[in-house]
RNA sequence: GCGGAUGGCUGGAUGAUCGCGGGGUGGCAACGCUUCGAGGAAAGUCCGGACUCCACAAAGCACGGUGCCGGGUAACGCCCGGCGGGGGUAACCCUAGGGAAAGCGCCACAGAGAUGAAACUACCCUCUACACGGGGGAAAAGGUGAAACGGUGGGGUAAGAGCCCACCGCGGACGUGGCAACACGUACGGCACGGCAAGCCCCACCGGGAGCAAUGCCAAAUAGGGACCGCGUGCUGCUUCGGCGGCGGGGAUGCUUGACCCCCAGCAGGUCCGGGUUGGCAGCUAAAGGUGCGUUGGUAACAGCGGGCCUAGAUGAAUGGUCAUCCAUCCGAAGGCAACUUCGGGGGACAGAAUCCGGCUUACAGGCCAUCCGCGCAA
RNA sequence: GCGGGUAUGGUGAAAAGGUAUCACGAAAGCUUCCCAAGCUUCAGUUACGGGUUCGAUUCCCGUUACCCGCU
């Protein structure tokens, strides 16, 4: 993580904290401070099978492009399992996300317990592009 | 072959494709290339250290821990060897195992009686009124209990009793072996020694406190505050007027004494509250390192030497997602006496580094190896 | 991550080695024409597994769950 003293030709968007989330789309970072997950947790919620969504729509004078979070409490299971459940997680909003994601939103992924770590692959995608559909519309 | 005991190893494999974190390297950059990337328990955080900060002359007290003996180790509550006790036909396993004649305390209920001795039933003798009463003897039998004042057998006696004897047990003494725990032996004593110290305690030994969210640096931001505590403001000598010395007072992270040291008027210090930040870098991963090989010493743990191989460093936290084939294994169907073969399906133990290391404990599908014991069969 | 603590009926608490107690609540019954009040009854593997002890909620060890502090 740099700190933000890089010089940027236009100072009227702030450069974001956090890494880059994936390197074939540059515009989508991670979620990192506690602040960002709480205010996402009270925008548009959407329950899936095996993801439960969350996300909102920033303010123009906050940063842009797509931000993701992921969260796996301890009723996931132990530390095996939530590990498992968030890289699943991170691999579907690879694959989804720069496709289906909208600029300017921030999305938080939220594990179920047993389900996140053991349903079939596809059906986790079709789960998140689902979700997208409905917070957006 | 069956049933066990002990010690150790392993913990799916290969490939395709899309990705992730660290290091190195090229490039102005975007990015490219290259290399490394979870465990035996990474876990629980139960011990011991390293390291960092604070405190620290030392002693005593308190508190906590350990507890047969000897050794290993940086250290340990760990490991090795030995001893005592218990279990098992055996291999082997279990064992917080110092002190109960230093003292205090507890032993409910039941029972006559719970460590001071005593006597309910029953026993024996005796008195009389010859009894269901009185007096005495005795502590073997009954009963109670977790535990009943040595046990078994014989002698002895009115009945009995370590009253006497033998054996066992106990005790201190002596001798022998052993570094020691302890073992063996000898004669003696003659019951005087109940249990509990994971009750207080005694004895011996060990221990300063906090922890990598320690700690240090940088940047940013707000305040530049409030409350409380502490308060010694002293006497005196020399003086080059800066200070120095003596007495006295204050200051110690469990408490007390307290050497040395510091302070004695500076409005600084300490504690709490309030306010701001929740960033970056270092610590941060090669060390009492691990492992297997040879060799030397040692019964062993382990230690020394030589050379080989391996060793991740994230921080909303990398080490993965998907697919295919094989492998171990389970279920169903078909064929077969069976071994097994074919087809279809399920399915991969416990579990994820967070400062590091040595142990312990707990979890763990299945598989493999070595040594040993008992039984059966064969030779 | 590092450090510390707790666990007893449904809830909140006692018990200081010797039969698990109290309050509130729930349910059932008695009482009453009905309700309230009152009385009676009911329900515990003392979180789980071992050990010490004759005997453990209590003492010791391990496991599990929950809670708290530290940037």
């Amino acid at each position: 993580m740099k700190p933000p003293v890089a010089p940027i030709a236009d100072q009227t968007v702030k450069p974001m904290d956090g890494p880059l989330a994936v390197s074939v789309c540059p515009d989508m970072r991670v979620l990192t401070k506690r602040a960002d997950f709480v205010r996402c947790s009270s925008g548009r919620r959407q329950g899936t099978p095996g993801i439960h969504l969350q996300a909102r729509e920033r303010g123009p004078d906050e940063a842009g492009g797509i931000r993701v979070g992921f969260t796996c409490s301890k009723k996931v299971g132990n530390a095996v399992a939530r590990n498992r459940a968030k890289r699943r997680l991170r691999e579907v909003a690879r694959l989804i996300l720069s496709t289906h994601g909208r600029p300017d939103w921030d999305y938080v992924l939220v594990g179920r317990a047993e389900v996140t770590a053991t349903l079939p692959f596809t059906q986790l995608q079709s789960d998140l592009i689902r979700a997208l559909k409905k917070v957006h519309g």
